[in-house]
DNA sequence: TATTCACCTTGATCCGGCTCAAATACCTTG
DNA sequence: CAAGGTATTTGAGCCGGATCAAGGTGAATA
């Protein structure tokens, strides 16, 4: 797992620098851990669980910029306000550090801004990437893209329920009106298209929030779909 | 201007450097600087005109995912590959720099890569400034947001057409074509969205890419209107 | 086991933005 | 200045996804 955070780029003895910063913080879903626009005090990386990032118009339109799984990193190093709101999606388990301390260690360390820099990058790329979804994609290609996402990300962390690879089978961290958020969608169209999916055989569900790809090709066909 | 850039944080002597290194182009409109998924060899600033960032589906769709005036810069530090098309939208003026050279640049100069960082995290902050756009704003929200990014922006590289600033005029750098692309729209809801914001007197046109801002409050307003 | 409440699904209708089509404005180039 | 091509505007009609309105489902509580 460490391999894939921040601290992946450190020697041993470094890791145990920043890990004597570290404070661990267990959080129940629906918590809030950075407001819009107001001071962050700490980073933190993800153990497990899933945090949004959310924008919010003057009416109450909401839209999630950004979905941060285990082994991401929250925080802007050297920024000291949020630019978006930040909440738990499931029960998440926090590695935080203390603002002061953490910058100061990323000046000390050599190549851990790098680290940290290449990760925005990362970030970057799959905003941009969701900006052409956001954009250009109807709302079956979106449903299809989403779950093919979630899917990809459970799977990087170890979190399938299922060992067969041909039929991915996991919990979806996300209530249908996160996804619609996430989408630009309505609950409703986000449902509608989930049923769609389901009475075409290509997905399956077990309750409402444990998904089975059952016909892997035709949901990445179904990610951009050729209109005559 | 170079405060602007990324070489703002440079010393005297560590700008010589980073000089030494350039080479000066100028580019038409519709040039390809980097084609997408091909390999980057060069970096560069923008020392004037405007570079667009697009995302093509196989079927045609586009979408611009952003958007590059003068003083920005250009490439991605430590990747080899572009994971986006990117094009000249006006006449260009760029200034190059050779990849390897620069990357070296980047190591040796203390504080360099921190410029670049945070130049990605503002990039990061109007994606996702974006994506709220793109998902949840309608045509008429969306062309008022773009006017006004775009006045904001030429203004600050002192583009502007006017020096009254109650009533900003600038030249639109893009066609109808590409602000659909950028929005996520078609070239008609555009040309209405833009004949409604000039029937009701908030902008002026003459012709049709100069534009001048002649009630700014209530422009400022249509970017999120309040829906009973 | 019954009750409740939050979440999800499904149906009917509406409307904003897309599509298709045509006219008009603008910019070259001869 | 005329001709031609491209970009833009405008109009008419349609459709995908939103809205409004019931139902259904399932987990937690009593």
């Amino acid at each position: 797992m460490r391999h894939r955070a921040v601290c992946g780029a450190l020697e041993r003895d470094e890791v145990a620098r920043l890990s004597a910063l570290a404070h661990h913080k267990l959080l129940p879903p629906g918590q809030v851990i950075l407001h819009d626009n107001a001071e962050m005090h700490y980073f933190a990386n993800i153990v497990s669980g899933v945090v949004k990032l959310t924008k919010t118009l003057a009416d109450g339109r909401q839209q999630i910029v950004g979905l941060q799984f285990a082994s991401d990193f929250l925080g802007r190093p050297f920024r000291t306000n949020s630019p978006y709101h930040a909440e738990t999606v499931t029960d998440v388990h926090l590695c935080t550090y203390d603002k002061r301390q953490f910058e100061r260690l990323v000046k000390e360390i050599d190549g851990f801004e790098h680290r940290l820099f290449q990760n925005t990058l990362d970030e970057l790329d799959s905003a941009r990437e969701w900006m052409l979804l956001l954009g250009r994609k109807s709302a079956g290609e979106k449903v299809a893209s989403f779950l093919l996402m979630v899917a990809r990300r459970m799977e990087a962390i170890g979190c399938k329920a299922s060992d067969d690879p041909e039929r991915p089978r996991f919990n979806l961290p996300l209530s249908r009106a996160e996804i619609a958020d996430f989408l630009g969608l309505t609950i409703e169209t986000v449902s509608r298209q989930i049923s769609r999916l389901k009475v075409d055989k290509i997905i399956a569900l077990d309750g409402t929030r444990t998904i089975s790809i059952i016909d892997m090709p035709r949901l990445v066909a179904a990610m951009e779909e050729e209109r005559d």
